[in-house]
DNA sequence: TTGTATGCGTTATCAG
DNA sequence: CTGATAACGCATACAA
């Protein structure tokens, strides 16, 4: 039966109207009906019988003009090379997903000038809301995040009280960790490879670090502190300049791409990994639990901020009124290979052994889960099997 | 100066009204001036002065009803945290951000019926294209293919010559290489740990591998065949479940991700890599240079075929009535520590020793490249060094 | 319930 | 060059 010329879109795709015309309607019963709004029953029939015959799909453009929201949640971080924000967006992903939106992800590569673009360009309106992990922070900066046209949450330390939404780990404390378990394990000429000093997790990280062990009563000697990026290779030529000029016993990392990065130089040097040093990382990404041997490493929490920010975007999309809010995750060691046999036992807090402590929480855990999938046959290594943790991070807070 | 109410959009926000009523002008003199096209000097001047004024930023919604494009590029991998997926993506976000698009990244868990949904959404006219590279494929998958509502490109192996823009890899040669690479380095009782035979790349390289061994005169073995994901975890637990019944003298993976846990599993085994077994991973991602020893690796060259995809679909979507097209980037097989000492120098074609050959050019590459970054102190480490390669690859093609 | 008409914010058309 | 006006495709007051 030969239809009449059936109105469309410019490109030839059906639209309400041809629907609506097709089911002998007007376009408003149409919508209706394609909305489950309202509609006879009659109408409902032939509506959705004339949409299925023409294969009509929304566009989702259009509806966005109406209905001041695009379904979209952007995501910026650093690099998204570093498993740390892979973890993180996958934990967000998962709760964005399940709020039926989709996520965009950004690449900021830590260019200050890239962040505060693309915040300005948020005005245009693209996307419904955005998570940002920032590593470097100016004035600017902030005042950008907070007369942000769209909600926004940032993860990672934000200085002052920000009137931001912001889920932040306590990474100064994470290091505290790390040094105490080294202390406590006999380390002393603790050595530490970190991130650039201009960057948020930088800047604290070493100011942890110098923190923790003047707590411990150790001296510390500058030519064990060395400074690269957070990138495997820079770790690798940072810990290489480090150990032309020093001989540690130990070595904390700013995040596991450094760590491994370390591992490789302390290898290439010939010294053994954890016998003539003991190494470990930050971030505690599956990377730590890839190397052999496997990598200590303190967890910031990663998966869990990522899910959190989430969270508290959208409950801030659903209601911007809502009060600035701020949570934190705290930090665990996860003590593997890499750093010595593994502890019998978590330690109690407050050992007297660590001196001043920060108030740490019994947060040490060795890591002795099996790999996931099939189990395992009984054949266990010299150093023990691979976790199966989620989590991570590699420069925030 | 107190001005009267200007027109504004709902939320509070400027639009062009608000523009021209400030600057005494139509909303067209205004968006004309907006947009670069016509207006006397006067005019220019003082919309430009009331855009600036009121912090005009254009609606990117209504724009992209207006222009029918979004501006927005999709990409569907199966799993981002799969290394490499992100040097595919980074490659096609470099092409997307150029041509002042961005880059919405899916991940599909290899599932097939999110990738279908996926691609029958697209109708939504969310995104201007979209690349995708699906691991299995069916007939109902192909069809939502080839009448996509918007420009789709593949990556990784399709069926006969489905009318689709595609770009691929011959990963049956890159198994190739590496067998040739192994017999030629005196192995001969060579294993594989492949991903799932239902998955395109699984079917192919595992034929491959068979063919490859044929060639070589060796029959196979089964008992060194092994199958699981292409994850590490599962990779590990193939490797066991291979060591427990077999004794190979070389290791093939069918990806990086599963070459890493057949290593962990090697080693737990208290089997030497590459004295006692030789391993080779596929994709060539960063993480086979982070491994200790280093991974040989099949690049299967994914960031190559992220750009050329991208590179097509920017095509397609400037001329939807493109003929299809398919490219294919060959594999290239680079030696490193895990595989025995490098070879003196890339073996010519045509080999004798290696029997009838796939016809294969050289492609073979030791990988002596020094770090990225600073340059390394000359202390070189028992097995070399770690390269700065771009590419990689996880189960497509 | 149904249809008409209007608005979402821009861009494009077409008179003036 | 400028301004009124009509799309773009959908959703929704409002009136019937």
């Amino acid at each position: 039966m030969g239809r009449k010329r059936l109105p469309e879109s410019a490109d030839g795709r059906p639209t309400v109207h041809t629907v609506a015309a097709r089911a002998g309607v007007s376009i408003a019963s149409a919508s209706r009906v394609l909305n489950g709004v309202g509609g006879s029953p009659e109408t409902i029939r032939k509506v959705r019988a004339a949409a299925a015959e023409v294969g009509y799909v929304p566009n989702a453009i259009a509806r966005s003009l109406q209905s001041q929201r695009t379904g979209l949640v952007a995501l910026a971080v650093e690099d998204i090379g570093n498993p740390v924000y892979v973890a993180m967006m996958r934990a967000i992903e998962a709760v964005v997903a399940d709020s039926g939106r989709q996520l965009l992800v950004h690449a900021t590569g830590g260019r200050i000038d890239n962040e505060t673009a693309l915040l300005r360009r948020l005005a245009n309106r693209y996307v419904d809301g955005m998570i940002i992990s920032p590593i470097r922070v100016t004035d600017d900066h902030l005042a950008a995040l907070v007369d942000s046209p769209v909600p926004v949450v940032v993860v990672g330390q934000l200085g002052a009280d920000a009137p931001v939404d912001n889920v932040r780990t306590d990474s100064r404390q994470g290091v505290a960790l790390a040094v105490e378990h080294l202390v406590a394990t006999g380390r002393r000429r603790i050595g530490f490879v970190n991130g650039p000093l201009d960057t948020v997790p930088g800047a604290v990280r070493d100011a942890g670090f110098r923190a923790a062990l003047a707590r411990h009563g150790i001296d510390l000697d500058e030519d064990l502190v060395e400074v690269g990026d957070f990138q495997y290779a820079a770790g690798r030529a940072a810990t290489e300049r480090l150990l032309a000029r020093a001989r540690p016993d130990a070595l904390l990392c700013a995040n596991d791409l450094i760590a491994v990065g370390a591992l490789h130089a302390l290898l290439a040097a010939g010294r053994r990994v954890p016998e003539d040093v003991a190494l470990v990382g930050m971030d505690d990404t599956e990377l730590a639990r890839m190397m052999f041997p496997q990598l200590s490493s303190v967890s910031l929490g990663s998966a869990e901020r990522g899910r959190r920010a989430a969270e508290l975007l959208l409950q801030r999309i659903a209601d911007p009124a809502l009060p600035p809010r701020r949570e934190q995750v705290p930090p665990s060691l996860v003590v593997r290979a890499s750093s010595g046999a593994p502890l019998p036992s978590p330690r109690p807090a407050g050992d007297p052994f660590s001196g001043p402590s920060t108030g740490a929480a019994s947060a040490v855990t060795t890591d002795p889960a099996p790999p996931a999938g099939p189990p395992a046959d009984p054949a266990s290594g010299p150093v023990g099997t691979p976790p199966s943790h989620p989590s991570s991070e590699g420069a925030s807070s």
